[in-house]
DNA sequence: GCATTTATTTGCGTATACATTAAAGAATGC
DNA sequence: GCATTCTTTAATGTATACGCAAATAAATGC
C-alpha cells in the first residue's frame, strides 16, 4: 500500500486522494479555511501538488480556492441538497431504465444483488454505517449498469458533496426498511427487463429519499454541513 | 478588452479560456497531441499556468493529460454523443419542468421568447449559424430558468464536448423546422405553468435531436471529431 | 540482419524563488 | 476616539530549475 503509495501515484493524485478522503471524514470541515502551505506541510509536499490537486477538487465541487483567503471547504446548505438530489433522482433513474433495457445475466446482476442482501443483513443487525455502505454500493452499481460513464462520473461527483451530510443524518433518519423494499422492486425490475418501471420506481424512491432527508434537515436547522 | 485580459485574468484563467476556445473552434484538432511547453510558448506564458488550465479542462472533458505524449484533444465519438445526448435529454428535460413550476413573469421569459423568435428569423433566412446560435441560447437560457445552478454547470460542460460534432452536421441536417416547433411548444408550457407538458415536450425534443444527429454522424461515417 | 542492451534525449512532476498585491496593522491628523 | 493614509506582512500567481523516468536512438552481440 506504501508501495502504491509512493511509486505509482504523483504526488498530486496522492493530495487529490488524501484531500478528498479529509474532506469526506470531516477532517477538513466544512466551511473552514486552509492556506495552500499549511496543507502541503501536512501532506509533506509542496505547494504545486497542491494547487493542482485542489485545482481538481474545486471543479468536483468539494472546494473552493480563494486567492488570499486560502482554500475554502464547501459547505453543502439544503438547498445545495435539493439540487444534487434532483440530478441523482434523473441520472440515476436513467441508469435504471438502461440497465433494464441491457438484459443482464443473474451473473451480471450479482453485485448489485448483493448490496441488497447487505442492506437486509445490516437492518437485521441495526448497524447503519454497514447499511449505508451497501445503499452507496447499490446506487454506484445501478450506475455503473446504465452503462453510460458520463452519467457514473457526474453521480459520484454529487455523491461526494452529499457525503458529509449523508454521515450526519443516518443516525437521525429512521430505519430504511422502506428504501430497502424500493431497492428490490427495481431490481426485480431490471433482472426482468422492464425499462419503464426501472426508471419510475427508481425515480419515486429517490423523490423520496430527497423529501425525507430535506425534511430532517429543515426539522433539525441543519442548514450548511 | 486588452485591460480585462492582463488586468483582471490571471494568466491561468486566460489559459482556460484560450484554450478553450481553441479547441471548440477547432485550432486545436480532435484527437491530436500538444506539449505542455507549445502550448506555453504559444499563449506566451509559462508551463505553471498552462499545467493547471489542463488540468480544469480535463476534469470538463474537453482534453486529456498523458504523461510524456502531451494534452490529447478529446475526440467525440457517435457513443460519446449517445452518453452526452442521453444527459442533456434528462437534465434540460427537469429544467424545463421547473421552469413551468416556477411562473415567470412574461419579463422574465423574455430571452427565452427572444431566443425563439431569432430561430424563426434564422430559418426564413437559411442563415444556419445564426439559428445555430440562437438555438444554443434558447437551450442555454431554458436550464437557467431551471434555476438549478450544478445542471447549468453540467449542461454547459456537456454542450462544450459536442460543440465540434454540432458545428460539422449544422450543414448536413435538415432544416430545423420541426425543431422550431418544438421550442414554442415548450416555451408555451413553460409560460403557462404545465410541468409535466414541459417536460415531456422537451424530452421528445431531444430524443428526436439526438436520433437524428447520431444517424446523420453514422450515415456519414463520423465516427469521432 | 535482428534482437538486446546501453546511451541519450526529452518531457513531465515537483520544488523553489520571487514579484505582485490584497489585507492587516501602525501611524497620523482631526 | 475615529477616520484616513501609510507600512508592513503574507499568500498567491507565475517563472524557473532540476531530477527522473520514459521514449528514442545508438551500439553491441549473435
Amino acid at each position: 500500500m506504501k508501495d502504491q503509495d509512493a511509486k505509482t501515484l504523483s504526488n498530486t493524485q496522492r493530495a487529490v486522494r488524501d484531500l478528498r478522503q479529509m474532506i469526506l471524514s470531516g477532517e477538513l470541515a466544512a466551511g473552514t479555511d486552509h492556506l495552500e502551505s499549511e496543507l502541503a506541510e501536512t501532506l509533506g509536499m509542496s505547494r504545486t501538488p497542491i494547487r493542482e490537486a485542489a485545482l481538481m477538487l474545486e471543479s468536483k465541487g468539494l472546494l473552493e480556492m480563494r486567492p488570499r483567503k486560502g482554500v475554502r471547504i464547501l459547505p453543502v446548505s439544503s438547498d445545495d441538497m435539493r439540487e444534487i438530489y434532483d440530478i441523482l433522482t434523473e441520472l440515476e433513474s436513467l441508469a435504471a431504465q438502461r440497465a433494464a433495457e441491457a438484459s443482464y445475466s443473474e451473473d451480471e446482476l450479482a453485485v448489485l444483488a448483493g448490496s441488497i442482501a447487505k442492506m437486509d443483513q445490516a437492518i437485521e443487525a441495526e448497524d447503519l454505517e454497514a447499511w449505508a455502505e451497501a445503499d452507496e454500493l447499490f446506487h454506484q452499481e445501478l450506475v455503473r449498469l446504465g452503462g453510460n460513464k458520463r452519467v457514473e462520473a457526474i453521480v459520484a461527483m454529487m455523491s461526494d458533496q452529499v457525503s458529509r451530510a449523508r454521515a450526519t443524518t443516518l443516525f437521525i433518519r429512521p430505519l430504511p426498511v422502506k428504501s430497502n423494499e424500493d431497492h428490490r422492486v427495481v431490481f426485480q425490475a431490471i433482472s426482468e427487463g422492464q425499462p419503464d418501471i426501472a426508471r419510475e420506481r427508481h425515480r419515486e424512491h429517490r423523490l423520496q429519499a430527497m423529501a425525507m432527508l430535506c425534511g430532517i434537515l429543515e426539522k433539525h436547522r441543519l442548514n450548511s454541513l
